[in-house]
DNA sequence: ATTATTGCAAAAGTTTTGCATGCCG
DNA sequence: CGGCATGCAAAACTTTTGCAATAAT
């Protein structure tokens, strides 16, 4: 894969910040230092970055697909009200992917633990 | 909620079958009964019994949603290259809701727990 | 009678793609 | 120079929505 300036600039955006931004708000972010960055441009190379692993996709089923320039092990919560995508720091003790693997014929090469529900700002606004 | 054959329809269907289709094949599968159904009309009632619990709800990140309408407590493979979605038949041991909600502000009401690879299918189709 | 639901078609929203041009090795 | 990557814009695809007509209670 060769050099571009554009898509460490998308690499380093994502792996600058904490929250799970969009394709567009990475573009918008991006924008700023390299003004002449087209949509497209930063769907391919997110779409690279992440088929390399080195950054993740998350499809959320709320809206469009959010990334993460986080890829340690970690997973994920889900409001089910806006959408926002928040850490968890909880990870599950047994080896998921081992045991998942005993009775499957075909390759299990990463797994995603994702949780929904109502995230603290929605529950109090809706009160 | 008022009744409607349509939606009985889609439930029906979507409860008879063990794979997992996308809106599409909901709507090309319950038009053999129901011939003037349209594709919006399927799009409302898959997202009214997923917001109900009578179905769930399936984004693999790879293309459409799938719907599923075997509802008991059960875990999901996506191929990457293939798109499709097997059950799996593994569970985790621990109580990970209760777990993850510890250190949590917010409420969470449900987890999905995703396997990511290749498929029997595909790996054969590779070689 | 009232209100939810439908079919249809258009619109919205997200993501991908074709192509000429530009940049990296 | 050769080929991957880009910018632009159009297209593809999925999902939602407005509205008049229909069906359920």
């Amino acid at each position: 894969m060769k050099y571009s300036r554009q898509r460490e600039c998308i690499l380093n955006n994502l792996q600058s910040r904490r929250d799970h931004p969009t394709a567009d708000m990475v573009y918008e972010s991006v924008r700023e230092i390299q003004p002449n960055i087209s949509l497209g441009t930063v769907y391919r190379n997110l779409s690279l970055l992440a088929d390399n692993g080195q950054i993740l996709k998350i499809s959320t089923g709320i809206g469009p697909d959010h990334f993460d320039g986080f890829i340690e092990p970690h997973n994920h919560f889900i409001c089910k009200e806006c959408g926002i995508v928040i850490d968890m720091d909880f990870i599950p003790n047994e080896n998921i992917v081992k045991k998942a693997s005993e009775n499957f014929e075909g390759i299990i090469e990463s797994y995603e633990l994702q949780f929904f529900g109502k995230c603290k700002d929605c529950l109090k606004n809706n009160n």
